[in-house]
DNA sequence: TGTAAATCTGCATAGTCTTGCAGGTGTTGG
DNA sequence: CCAACACCTGCAAGACTATGCAGATTTACA
């Protein structure tokens, strides 16, 4: 079999994985350091289960790591990096927005790129 | 609503769009210029109708667009840098090839940054 | 005009994903 | 040891996808 065909595979796998609204705003709010559930669930406004649930894929294909510490787990990227690449999507993103189109766009990018607001704007 | 909460939406439905084996090659297959249904169906050993199928939702949000010349309809990407987006996602592809880890994603990312070979190796 | 070529669109089936909920595991504090 | 806490896992229902196939379009050429 082509090792094209095996990458395209996993690359679809990865990029599958990451094709979720929840998952993507979960590791935007990974970008700086580690955090346990209960603090990611509040910051998305989620369901703590819904958070853990999200977590498990992400940790099976080591997007996500995790330390536990008591009774609390605290997640961190695995590698970092992911995080500026997927700002770098929004790019690419549909630009039915068509007013202000790249202003708009280096606005919501500096949103994503912003620290962490307690109230996600 | 929270236009965090929205572009986290749009940003998960483009990598959904993404998130298939066949359509990463396809856009890979884009990378150099235009090419027909049939050439790319060809390319990727794929019945033309699947390869039409997948190229409808990838016009719909303006990842490709198409020319329409005689019986053929030609198409190409919209914004070619996407396809150097997706190879940099390699780096992030779960590294359970941990045989040479480093140099097999060189050489993977060779393979798809090469030309077009008539034999997809 | 009729037929073939190159695509597109609609549809049915099978398979996968999402999500809430119930129940399980490990840890801390009393 | 027991109760509360912080998570994780398994399950079922509903929603969404993928794929092959049949049929519709549009264009080319006799």
């Amino acid at each position: 079999m082509p090792s094209r065909v095996i990458v395209s595979r996993e690359l679809a796998e990865l990029l599958k994985l990451l094709a979720h609204p929840d998952r993507l705003r979960l590791i935007e709010e990974l970008r700086f350091g580690e955090r346990d559930v209960t603090s990611i669930a509040a910051a998305l406004d989620l369901p703590a289960t819904r958070v853990s649930q999200h977590l498990a894929p992400l940790r099976a294909h080591r997007i996500v790591e995790d330390r536990r510490e008591g009774r609390n787990h605290y997640y961190r990227l695995t590698r970092p990096a992911i995080a500026a690449w997927i700002v770098e999507a929004l790019e690419f993103v549909e630009v039915r927005n068509r007013i202000g189109e790249a202003a708009h766009i280096e606005q919501v990018r500096e949103l994503w790129t912003a620290d962490a607001n307690p109230t996600s704007s």
